[in-house]
DNA sequence: GTGATGACGATAT
DNA sequence: TATATCGCCATCA
């Protein structure tokens, strides 16, 4: 195991965990970092979104956002990228966490492909008339 | 090899 | 809730 060959780039694994995020959901870098595993911290995370380069057009790194729900980009467009998904902000700048708030990846992806699941977290605050108007 | 920087997180106030 | 401080890790000069 030691071998390279048998461990892809710490970015990649990084971009594969983004693309499992669903459009009109977001995620957060220390989410991201958590099913990645292994040495990827929040900031790791932040660095592979910088490093995206040709990537960018096929992770959505949009969804990609800090732990405050604040967008830490500016000149990317990702809050317009967002919203134009269906994720709603509040006049504050900070996407609504409690109802585009990523749960994680499934488990059987996530174990098929040596990755970990987000751990379990108690319903927050349910909003049946909201969820009656997504989509 | 060392220091500085960064698309961050968590805790304390 | 917002701000301030510290910590952790990877990359660049």
């Amino acid at each position: 195991m030691t071998s390279p060959t048998d461990l892809q780039d710490p970015y990649e694994r990084i971009y594969q965990v983004c693309e499992q995020v669903p459009a009109g959901q977001v995620a957060t870098y220390g989410d991201i970092a958590t099913i990645v595993g292994g040495a990827c911290d929040a900031r790791t995370v932040g660095h592979a979104m910088a490093a995206l380069g040709s990537r960018a057009a096929t992770v959505p790194w949009q969804r990609i956002i800090n732990r405050t729900g604040g967008i830490s980009t500016s000149g990317y467009r990702q809050r317009e990228l967002l919203e134009a998904e269906g994720v709603a902000f509040d006049d504050k700048g900070h996407a609504r966490m409690d109802q585009h708030h990523w749960k994680g990846p499934s488990e059987a992806w996530a174990r098929a492909h040596g990755f970990q699941v987000l751990p379990p977290r108690d319903a927050p605050a349910p909003a049946p008339e909201a969820q009656l108007k997504l989509f």
